[in-house]
DNA sequence: ATGAAAGCGCTAACAG
DNA sequence: CTGTTAGCGCTTTCAT
């Protein structure tokens, strides 16, 4: 059964044919009459003949693969918005080739560079800081187009699909002082490995400030090993200025501190609210449900995979794309303890 | 900026010497005086030379890239493996290309037909039933080596890297028992998609027959949309016959259920226990936290590129591997109520 | 409608 | 130690 595989010119011989028509037949390109097809398609069948993905690529000079680069696996919602990425690709005959970076802007680089080599035909990545970024100079050096994704728009000039990341954090401020909370704070992952977070946290003080309450407390954990607990301990020994509403930059995060301040004595929502951030799809199966804001990155995922392959098919090129957040409400936020 | 990419030629020339010489020197293989190298550095430098992965994989017939194919990204335990392998395949220079098949056969074998056009040098996967799958015979007849993970090992010739699903079942039993409940559940993922659920539900109710206790109740539910509240609700309508401790095939659906349970006005564990299997992250978050199976799916992953890679690189061939489960207390698994 | 032949970028004998 | 050259499998003019 391990019959070496067979090529082409296999087919071509045993169709009595050359190849150049085997090759028309094969990618329907130019005409080939019913007659001949007949014999072609019949070799194919015998051999087993499937086209040579590395040959055609060295040809024709393009693969049709994508390179897919993000963060983490951990995070659902990265996984999340690779099944999209997936999904819109299978659809349109792309293959991708993944990698996670772990969060670090070596791997960003090193991994672009192994993407290069590969000549992917475009890649779809989000990076720690898409400011001044070296894998995104290798990229447009070698004219490789691509877009990011989750990134925030306005600080690189590459074709973006995300959320508004800022009107989301002040929504979520506005959300929390409206139920009579006071003295607000947020948990973020470290903003120097994510761009969007600072954006949450901007948006999110920017909303508590301008309802003249107190800038609220900001503790930054580990993405990679977030010790939520031995930030909150500290903070929450003085239950009486301690914040009453919590924002965390991510739902994982929250879910973590609605752990902790459980285990600390505390009820969520009774004596803290606790807002996540992505909508991940166990928070709606536990308990409390977790309140939180919904991107919705499946979508994110297929948008971007779409943009960038049209662009590659050759119409008009990708832009930003903004898709719309959603607020939901959720049991781990509730009314300010009186 | 965007001058088309250099070639080996490009290099040669540059540097006054043959294309031969500029590939032993890249590839290091046969002698370069440190002469010549020097000249040949400089101009791959000069040029930001990169060796076409594409024309390298045409010539020498081989990609030093692996498929990845699983399920779904959705559910963590995968996303782990995932993370696992990328960290193997890239310490030892090999590319990943990935796809999902949402627990579909049909996209099993369309997937793996891409995966073989592309050439990759071995294909890591885990399917629906590894039982006279078609998928796999694909890759035999295509003689292109593969390895399984969370796969039985039983059900094919396949080296497979999983733990023994059947004696931790097995296990999650005598635990209950143990902690006096004598009406028990289970309730699966759906057995057509996973050969290994259905192994874990055999040890089950291997242990809780065995221990003369009447067979637990089995539900069935959807891996892609699991209704678990239309599947509990009419069990728990007569809380004097249903099960006091229900085991969840996966992490997730443990989650959900406790959800459900929780909605339903049960208290778990007061009124149920729940374990789960996987060992998710989230799970030690939780409140309460979940009792479950942990597999080390991150090693999982890990193991078995190595096994592969080493089979690639001429070494013995890959032999399937029983990594060891172990059971995680939780807050979800309790004494049997009285 | 079909075939011949020239590459695509690289590796690997084979000569020197 | 270095260069020449023949492919790897496929696409694509250019003729016919």
């Amino acid at each position: 059964m391990t019959e070496t595989t067979a090529t082409i010119r296999d087919v071509a011989s045993r169709a009595g044919v050359s190849v150049a028509t085997v090759s028309r037949l094969v990618n329907n390109t130019g005409k080939v009459s019913e007659e001949t097809a007949k014999f072609v398609r019949a070799a194919i069948r015998d051999l087993g003949f499937r086209p040579n993905a590395v040959g055609r690529s060295l040809s024709t000079s393009h693969t049709r693969s994508l390179g897919v680069v993000i963060p983490s696996l951990s995070n659902p919602v990265f996984a999340d918005a690779v099944a999209g990425i997936n999904a819109e690709a299978r659809a349109r005959g792309y293959t991708l080739m993944f990698t996670s970076t772990d969060y670090s802007p070596d791997d960003e680089v090193r991994t672009i560079g192994t993407l290069l080599d590969y000549r992917v035909d475009g890649v779809i990545l989000t990076i720690a800081d898409p400011m001044n970024n070296a894998a995104l100079e290798i990229l447009d050096s070698a004219g490789v187009p691509c877009i990011l994704i989750y990134n925030l728009p306005s600080a690189s000039e590459h074709p973006t699909v995300t959320v508004d990341n800022v009107a989301a954090g002040r929504e979520v401020a506005q959300t929390l002082i409206g139920l009579g909370h006071q003295r607000l704070g947020m948990v973020s992952g470290s903003f120097a490995a994510s761009d969007r977070a600072v954006a949450r946290c901007d948006g999110f003080v920017d909303g508590v400030v301008g309802r003249g309450l107190p800038a609220p407390l900001i503790l930054e954990v580990d993405f990679v090993d977030p010790n939520v607990e031995e930030a909150l301990v500290p903070i929450y020994a003085d239950r009486a200025t301690a914040p009453t509403a919590l924002f965390c930059s991510n739902d994982l995060l929250a879910i973590s501190v609605i752990g902790v301040l459980g285990r600390m004595g505390l009820d969520v929502p009774k004596d803290v609210s606790v807002i996540g951030f992505d909508g991940i799809a166990v928070g709606t199966h536990l308990h409390p449900t977790l309140a939180t804001v919904i991107q919705p990155s499946h979508e994110m995922g297929r948008v971007a995979t779409q943009q960038l392959l049209d662009r590659l098919a050759g119409k008009e090129s990708p832009i930003t794309k903004i898709l719309p957040h959603t607020y939901r409400p959720g049991e781990s936020a509730g009314p300010a303890p009186s």
